[in-house]
RNA sequence: GGUGGAGUCGCGUAGUGGCCGAGCGCGCACGCCUCGAAAGCGUGUGACGGUGCAAGCCGUCCGUGGGUUCAAAUCCCACCUCCACCGCCA
């Protein structure tokens, strides 16, 4: 949720944001009707209460004669109460559902949709290969990837790692684990199983709800940024002890509805998958700074993997509604000859916040932090571009030197 | 899954309808004392919302949600969590 004072100070920002984002910018003006209604109803209900307690402690006091007549008027100003009361929820409710609905405040970045994102850079080089392979075929020759047996056990869109392949997720995630502790991350494997309130409050269930498995009473987090941000819901951290960094590995989960035909081939777009997620609790005035952080480290991993990529700051209009701006790394994929998303990075502020109701004991009092996500490795497209990057001429991988300590020194994998 | 017990203002506790719209101890902050400290003494001690330039005032919060009552931490119902034992299980 946005922050209610900046609606009420500087309206007209907010509506520039939703302009940015091809979203309706009359929310605003339904925003602050109600928020004056629901203030209202508190201040009406607030005297009333007042005027209630005071007529019951009189009550305690009074004589038996005067009782009966003292009881009659306290049951009638109970009967006000409780309609005031009712008007109050009604406009809290009213108020929270339209404060809900307004993603949060860009900062920064391209406006626009899809394509209007703007390429900051351009980093490493891409392989020159007369006739690249794609994935699928490299890793079916390496016997690394089983696309056709996934499809067989368990549908389209799901696969087995195995040999090679398995042993590669396993190195990015050492490796990833390892670049993460000594940037002084928390090492955590969350639940990957959730309560409703841990998905609403990371804004998962509006847009995306979709996207989003359930079973029974429970969801099937789609990142583990969703437990990661709920790990400290409705708690006043240390400001001292800001920033706190953890990062996640579990297994994601998405149903990918609505996306039949795109990259139906091979494991760059599939229902489950493993992921190593750096998740950011900071001072809000830090949010910015701790974005490029958090960039650095996802650029540092691209190029330890030895992979051409290049970065690009995502417009308005693609941004999720908890972010205010996210970054992405995209590395070449030579079968295609297109760019694939690897890796992206968002800036939350205090949006996240808000909702899950976390916030910081400071100098200035209580107040929300800021969160921000970004992910260090998604295992299957990380091990799409390291096979198709780095394939030679007889579909063997020269595995990068970074990875070769988790993979028992093999410097190369060869075909089966 | 079964049975029993418990959830109170940072921590520990008191509290079975109005004198608790929450006491005490610890912790913490400030002050006194002291050369300085400890001890001792005194004062204060949360969150949220409304209102006000402000000091402040008002309201809400005793696991959560309902209910009874003029009045609920206290009575009733449901749920959640934790602890103990039993059963089952990797």
């Amino acid at each position: 949720m946005i922050d209610l004072r900046l609606v009420r100070d500087d309206p007209e920002r907010i509506r520039d944001s939703q302009r940015a984002r091809g979203d309706d910018p009359s929310a605003v003006d339904r925003l602050l009707a109600a928020d004056t209604a629901r203030r209202e109803a508190v201040s009406s209900a607030d005297t009333l209460r007042a005027e209630s307690n005071t007529a019951s402690k009189a009550i305690r006091s009074a004589t038996p004669e005067e009782r009966p007549a003292l009881i009659e008027r306290a049951k009638a100003l109970k009967a006000q109460v409780q309609q005031a009361e009712a008007e109050q929820a009604a406009a809290e409710a009213t108020l929270l559902e339209v404060h809900r609905a307004v993603p949060n405040v860009v900062d920064g970045g391209p406006a626009g949709g899809e394509d209007d994102f703007e390429v900051l850079r351009e980093v490493g080089t891409r392989p020159t290969l007369e006739n690249p392979r794609d994935h699928v075929e490299l890793g079916t020759m390496l016997g690394a990837i089983d696309v056709d047996r996934g499809a067989k056990v368990s549908g389209s869109r799901f696969y087995f790692l195995t040999g090679p392949g398995a042993l590669l997720e396993l190195a990015l995630l050492q490796l990833a684990m390892g670049q993460a502790l000594a940037a002084g991350f928390i090492p955590v494997i969350p639940p990957a199983m959730v309560l409703p309130a841990a998905m609403e409050g990371t804004g998962f269930l509006g847009a995306h709800a979709a996207e989003v498995y359930r079973v029974d009473d429970h969801y099937l987090v789609g990142t583990s940024e969703v437990a990661l941000a709920a790990f400290h819901a409705d708690e006043i951290l240390d400001g001292g002890s800001l920033p706190r960094r953890y990062a996640g590995f579990s297994p994601c989960f998405r149903r990918e509805a609505g996306s039949y035909g795109k990259d139906t081939r091979g494991i760059i777009r599939v229902h489950q998958f493993d992921k190593v997620e750096m998740f950011a609790f900071v001072p809000p005035e830090d949010a910015v700074e701790e974005h490029q952080r958090l960039l650095a480290w996802e650029e540092q991993f691209l190029q330890v993997l030895e992979l051409p990529y290049r970065v690009i700051d995502v417009a308005a209009g693609d941004l999720g509604s908890s972010a205010a701006r996210k970054f992405d790394c995209e590395a070449w994929l030579p079968s295609q000859a297109r760019w694939l998303e690897l890796t992206s990075t968002s800036n939350c502020t205090t949006f996240q916040a808000r909702r899950l109701n976390i916030r910081q004991r400071g100098e200035a009092g209580v107040a929300p932090v800021a969160t921000l996500n970004g992910t260090l490795v998604a295992m299957p497209r990380a091990i799409v571009a390291i096979l198709e990057n780095h394939q030679q001429e007889d579909g063997s991988v020269v595995v990068p030197t970074a990875l070769r300590p988790y993979l028992g020194g093999r410097e190369v994998l060869e075909p089966a």
